[in-house]
DNA sequence: AATTTTTACGCAAACGTTTGAGTTAGCTTG
DNA sequence: CAAGCTAACTCAAACGTTTGCGTAAAAATT
């Protein structure tokens, strides 16, 4: 802890100065002088002063570290957002603290409140697919505490959110698969709650409904953990493979999901795209050296986290607190590989 | 900031008692009774009081949070390494500050240093493949910081340590491809100056020394920013590929130069195993739905970082500096799939 | 030269907590 | 019953900063 243990009050006494004639220096006060302010920078340089983290904190009522909650941290699309988010965040001087949801709403709550212990400026936060209820959130908002959402945002807030835009990527690859000659498409998804699978729901939806095809709610499974349960969503393809007519393509919603399911279909002997072909949201960068390579819907990760943590910092520096927020959607990207190669000829 | 903003201070006006009585009652002090005592708890429990972690850091001198460093959290081995940090220091009531180094030894300095300024209590860091010099941690250690070194160790500073069995994952690895008929093995790895690099580059010499092949020079590449320049990578690939006799099989050092010579690979339609075989060490998940599904070398990543978490908190509370330091060795596992299937017939 | 203004600095309180050193009142002891 | 002891508190300093206010000297204005 006391490493290079100089204080301010080092300092004014080396100097033969007040302590707060010292801070203020250091400030760069119109109260003092250039000469004194040139004496203190640079003895404060020469000895590698830095300012204790913790009794600025406790003066100024801030932290300087913002709260992050993902459902787990150890997930390609999770870790390329929380880059962004600690790019941007250390760039501006602030500390990030991450914590994993697993999809728990219990562990949500309790990540939350952690953090508020902790005196986080701000919070970034992306629901657990478990998460019905957003009181606690709000509750935090009203009290003043700076919240964005991203990924998986509650409509029961307002806050800025950034989201990408799920209908559009999932209507996209839909009408991608029908367009390659696929016509019973099923499609798996995590938790009813969510607004991402409501979100790509809606665009799997819309795609058949345009093209005349009708919905077949048969072919709509959700996962409740979102992929997590590696049962469960072996149950929801055995399901899909036994319903007739049997389904010739899957969209998956999430990345997780996208990933198990490739990994089920391999173990069932269920060749992909031949038995059945497989388009999913993911951000994996093997996608393409994956055996088939995967057509997927591609998030701006990186970008996400970075613009999240951007709008939550505009808030957190304010003066006047916030009224107007915004909803930031960004595009998605359809990147058309083997796995949902055409069936026509 | 102030959300329930009940201090010691509101508690004690509330009750008619003194600041540091309400203080000690908290904290179960012999000097209260155990009437005052409950009454005090009970209250604080009703109006959920917690105490200010920042005065309580300022006061004790220590933040209840750990620094860590690695290249980058957008990698499989490391995310799952971090999870099992976070895992255990939440679960011992630290906070983790995550930074990454990009592989830069300018940034690990840095992000050191920030770390240092934001009060941590300890640090775990997996060196840059860049760092040559470790002068910055061995000065923090004198200065009495913990530090516990994962995955990438000096060998210069003495403490804790937790790795794999590198050599060993690495000879096995080279045995298996020995087995499965490859005669010219080439091994890519990354920095020269990598404790890592060093002991698998270990196992692949003695490997075949013991299989009585001789060491060709050429066959081993140096990546020095492992994997992260794609460029450097593609270049080492080339001259293998013009490198007579041409290798039949490439051994891999680490995660990103496993996927990333996976993706080139293909890109340059070299066929898996058919051209060349691919063994590489990763943690990937996929790796069983890649094209070819791939021969692996796992490490227990979730209980590397949960190891190296638990002795760092071990020294952070002990009471009489540590002078003893463990080096935990933990084992890999060889996984077999087709990118090394067997020439032999 | 007397006044006001400006400059440059010091004092002290405050942030919320912890803790060693008092300070009572009630009790025990010889 | 005076002297000491104990139990149960309170006081106040401290952790390292920040900041409003006070003030002396220098400079500018009459």
């Amino acid at each position: 802890m006391n490493f290079d243990a100089i204080t301010i009050r080092d300092i004014a006494r080396e100097l033969h100065l007040s302590v707060s004639t010292v801070s203020k220096a250091l400030r760069d006060s119109y109260e003092i002088s250039e000469k004194t302010k040139k004496l203190v920078t640079e003895f404060a340089q020469k000895h590698n002063y830095r300012p204790n983290p913790m009794a600025q904190s406790l003066k100024k009522g801030h932290s300087k570290s913002i709260g992050i909650v993902v459902s787990s941290i150890d997930n390609q699309f999770f870790s390329q957002v929380i880059n962004g988010m600690e790019s941007e965040a250390y760039s501006q001087g602030y500390n990030v603290i991450i914590t994993q949801s697993h999809e728990s709403y219990e562990l949500e709550v309790q990540n939350v409140g952690h953090l508020i212990h902790r005196a986080i400026d701000g919070l970034l936060i992306s629901i657990a697919t478990e998460t019905a209820d957003v009181e606690h959130l709000r509750r935090l908002q009203q009290q003043g505490l700076p919240i964005v959402f991203f990924d998986r945002v509650s409509n029961e807030i307002d806050t800025h959110k950034v989201i990408v835009d799920n209908l559009g990527g999932a209507y996209q690859a839909t009408m991608h698969l029908l367009a390659s000659g696929y016509k019973n498409i099923a499609h798996i998804t995590s938790s009813v709650t969510s607004s991402v699978t409501n979100q790509r729901l809606a665009g799997y939806v819309d795609a058949l409904v345009e093209s005349g095809i009708e919905v077949n709610e048969q072919y709509i499974k959700y996962c409740l953990h979102g992929g997590l349960n590696l049962d469960e969503l072996e149950q929801a393809i055995d399901e899909l493979m036994q319903t007739e007519p049997r389904p010739d393509a899957i969209l998956t919603a999430s990345d997780r999901i996208t990933t198990s399911t490739m990994t089920l279909l391999h173990k069932k002997n269920i060749r992909i795209p031949q038995d059945v072909a497989l388009v999913g949201f993911s951000n994996t960068v093997l996608a393409d050296v994956l055996n088939p390579s995967l057509t997927s819907v591609h998030q701006p990760a990186f970008e996400i986290g970075r613009k999240a943590t951007e709008m939550l910092l505009s808030i957190i520096n304010s003066k006047r607190p916030i009224t107007e927020f915004e909803n930031v959607v960004l595009p998605t990207e359809l990147f058309i590989r083997s796995s949902s190669a055409s069936k026509l000829k």
